[in-house]
DNA sequence: CTGAAAGCGCTTACAG
DNA sequence: CTGAAAGCGCTTACAG
């Protein structure tokens, strides 16, 4: 049988409310009082039923979070820094995702509307945001951690994409290199036309592909434009898994790297170390921005408002072999 | 406001109690009050709140998940797995770490307590396994994904440590490999001795060095080993990890890989793939052991009983070119 | 400083 | 087939 409230308050001869008031840390307690609560509470191994204290006060103490997949390189950081964050504020975490479609974003929503959690932090929330922002608008709070989007309706968590594209741009630009490659994610995404514009806005250049953030599509660029004779001193890849994928292609046809040709990524994944030659790219603050957001989410449901505009991280250039 | 289920009683002209009933598909509700009931909720938006379904019925439908990181590169998978079946089964999945010592594993606890959840998934217990062990003895359901410790209290997925140490073993030696070096985790882990005995029943040596599973402690055993002037033809790394610092080492040193020797690893972990060269290496099924963990769990939860022995999901070996 | 009572939103015997 | 009432384990005005 598990101790209640009830076995407390009769156990030290008080009543439920008195008890309540011990546990909650209201000053108005006697001295003495709270003392032999707290001494039951101990001996009696009670532990207020975090249910029934979320009925009561129509909070549960727990935020939400919804992530497209759990397997992409980066996502461990971002799930570190919001655990980490969310522990620490003594709060649950409901992790959902989102990859089965439609019928994964209903039994979502309907978890959303049994009040299961207080608040909801979200990763590049694409196909969901129209089911989001209805949530929004129904006075659930939102946190957006989102690279790839500009959704002013959600405060947000995002990072210097362009400045991140331009500082690539000028490392490239510095090491000689005059006649870049620029590998692109889809076009669709606002991270992707951010860099582009970031990188092409310090070393422009006409040989844009747009790619779809694989390492097979980066592999298969690099062979076709090789075998159709292009020529290009260097590559900005728009993620290090297709960059990875550039690697091999370039390695496989005989192409030095960075002697012939240097490259350079983005996010600063684990495998970015490992690659050959390890890959210098543009580092992603993937577990801080985690952490932020959930700070945000955290304080806006301790009742300070959300800023205004989205929350910037910077970037940061990791140099390593592939482009010394 | 929130609508509860006395507004849609209140609408359909009938009781809560026939609400509730209709909600939880009891056969004794007539049809036309049932379709009537029906109608409300949708017009209404009606959603239970899981809260109070939890408080009245003494269950949460939400499982909990300690893990010791979130950021360990196999953990993604596991992760994956887990959350795929347990959102299934309309289950919810809470996750908590353990990561800050004392003060976690406390607060974790007390969450237990609290019965924020119905049953617990744990991925290698280690530092936590007194609590866990007391927690399971005072009635939660426990399920362990773990390929480090034998527990036999708890119901467990593993993989087949043994017989895959033994498939590295036949596969360098059908390599006609002779003189193998083995570089272990840390003895005191389960996984890390069935390894070893099934790698050593194949193909026997004396050159065993006790590693850390980290890149450094691989890279620089290798140093040492050269330096000493050791000779050796191949390397079965405990895991992958290790297996990257390792080929880093050798390719510093200018030994080629598989020509001078060849390296297998342990995991199958992303990167694998991207090492240079690729990594050859003992594939565990992590997404299948979260899965299958996450489905005995929720089965126990279900009533039926969880089987004696650990469930074992078998290694596969994935052949690349460090080892071919 | 303390307590009796109502209420949070459900479920579940019990009675009809 | 349906409903009134008690109960799940807390919190919180309200009253003293």
């Amino acid at each position: 049988m598990r101790v209640t409230i009830a076995d407390v308050a009769r156990e030290a001869g008080v009543s439920k409310t008195t008890v309540s008031r011990v546990i909650n840390t209201k000053a108005e307690v006697g001295g003495s009082t709270a003392a032999r609560v707290r001494e039951v509470i101990a001996e009696l191994g009670y532990v207020p039923s975090s249910g029934a204290v979320g009925l009561a006060r129509g909070s549960s103490r727990t935020v939400g979070m919804l992530v497209p997949s759990l397997t992409w390189p980066w996502m461990g950081e971002v799930l570190q820094g919001v655990v980490d964050t969310v522990e620490a504020a003594d709060y649950g975490l409901l992790l959902f995702t989102c990859n089965r479609g439609a019928e994964s974003v209903e039994r979502f929503t309907s978890q959303v509307s049994a009040r299961a959690f207080d608040g909801l932090l979200v990763v590049e929330p694409e196909n969901t945001l129209d089911h989001l922002t209805a949530l929004h608008r129904g006075g659930l709070p939102i946190v957006l951690i989102d690279d790839r989007g500009h959704h002013p309706e959600f405060p947000s968590v995002v990072t210097t994409n362009h400045e991140g594209g331009a500082s690539a741009a000028r490392h490239l630009q510095a090491g000689g290199r005059t006649r870049p490659l620029v590998l692109t994610g889809p076009h669709h995404f606002g991270c992707v036309r951010d860099r582009l514009d970031g990188f092409l806005s310090v070393l422009p250049t006409d040989l844009v592909v747009q790619g779809d953030f694989t390492e097979g599509n980066g592999r298969q660029v690099v062979e076709q434009l090789l075998a159709e004779g292009q020529r290009f001193d260097s590559v900005f890849a728009h993620n290090d898994v297709s960059a990875a994928g550039v690697l091999r292609a370039l390695h496989a046809a005989g192409r030095s790297v960075p002697g012939d040709i240097a490259v350079v990524g983005f996010d600063d994944i684990p495998m970015a170390e490992h690659t050959a030659p390890p890959l210098t790219t543009v580092r992603q603050p993937t577990r801080r921005m985690g952490e932020t957001a959930a700070r945000l989410l955290l304080s806006h449901l301790g009742g300070t408002a959300t800023p205004d505009g989205p929350v910037v991280l910077p970037t940061e250039l990791v140099v390593r072999l592939s482009a010394p």
